[in-house]
DNA sequence: ATTAAAAATTGACCTATGTTAAGAAGATGC
DNA sequence: GCATCTTCTTAACATAGGTCAATTTTTAAT
């Protein structure tokens, strides 16, 4: 974590939580305020770990700017099996849900602005504003549908067919994320995307 | 769908669901008669189709005896991705969670009863009974988990190792699961498959 | 700007799994 | 119980992607 921010530009990052919130759970004024004090604003220089392996995911966070990476250590390679852009939400969710250690690192790709909803505070949320539990839920019920359409993407498509989807759908990735990360996402080694990458220009 | 159920019968089966929901929602006796209301019990013969691509997912169903298949078709071939197990949940979930049509078909490996709620009811229980939504919540929390686990397997482990964890942890599989669909599930042919099983068998 | 470090590419060769085809074993129906 | 159909296995060959090693390109540090 880095430099302090000043007062400004904290309520302006709180700001944008609330805005990119919207679509979930619109809130009036007065929820906000009270919303607004289980937020804290949280920076990050690239390369940092916002989460190790083994600890607990303690918050729940919308990037308010920069891109994360998620990943699995297993037999000494890291596997990237998520990325968290400007805007969306990031956490290491099955920790999160369970409160217990996470079996992934994330780390910051670029300097991260990220806002981040405490455990604690957001069981409170839940408990006192029943109907914030349907916007657990309806979170949630997104990342299930993402992880399913992956699975079956890992199941049907080749390496190939999977970077072409990606770079059509989400450019996003090809933008920001480096590529030896990206080949580890589309499960194959560097050197076969690279082959991949070249096999595509030669075609056109 | 098959024969009708004698009055006794249908209250065995209710009677069955609430004590397998009882780890998410323990419900008292007059919560229970509220409950089973919006129960539905529906039983199928092996190959029946519970569910069809296209169609969209209505129940959220509890199976009280058999099993079932989920696959995707995808380039003229099927690729079973879940199977639901006597006493585990049973549903086309993205497809019922948005209440879209489902990508998937869902089969009876076996004859199968089903104790089935019905999405309209469950929505007004979310209305009526703010902590139902915390039920709605973890189920789908599980199921996040669960695809979570299977997705960094696809990643991490030759088919032979998710044969060899499976064998080991879910015993059931092989017992109540043809290996064509096994194979499937694992993501291999089931030539391969036959290779995996005869190379476990030699070594020792 | 210069150098060092990291990322990306390329090529030669290897391996796990796919493909095709055939036969053996098991299940199902009469 | 016999015939038929489906599932499972086996073998020969093909291929996508992995491995290892060298080279080029990009990025970062002084």
């Amino acid at each position: 974590m880095d430099r302090r921010l000043s007062e400004v530009e904290y309520e302006q990052h709180l700001h944008a939580a609330r805005e990119l919130l919207y679509d979930y759970l619109p809130l009036t004024d007065e929820q906000w305020e009270v919303f607004k004090q289980g937020f804290k604003i949280r920076n990050y220089l690239k390369g940092d770990f916002i989460l190790n392996e083994g600890e607990t995911e303690r918050f729940l966070s919308i990037v308010i700017s920069g891109c994360t990476r998620h990943y699995v250590m297993v037999k000494g390679e890291e596997k990237s099996f998520d990325f968290s852009f400007q805007h969306e939400f990031n956490c290491s969710y099955s920790s999160f849900i369970q409160q217990e250690p996470s079996m992934f690192f994330i780390q910051a790709l670029e300097d991260c602005v990220l806002a981040s909803i405490h455990y604690d505070f957001l069981q409170q949320l839940y408990l006192y504003y029943p109907e914030s539990n349907k916007f657990g839920r309806t979170a949630v019920e997104q990342y299930y549908i993402w992880r399913e359409q992956r699975e079956i993407s890992l199941m049907t498509d080749s390496a190939q067919e999977r970077y072409i989807k990606l770079m059509e759908k989400y450019p996003i990735y090809l933008e920001q994320v480096p590529l030896k990360f990206l080949a580890s996402y589309l499960n194959v080694k560097p050197e076969s995307l690279s082959r991949i990458r070249k096999k595509i220009l030669d075609e056109r």
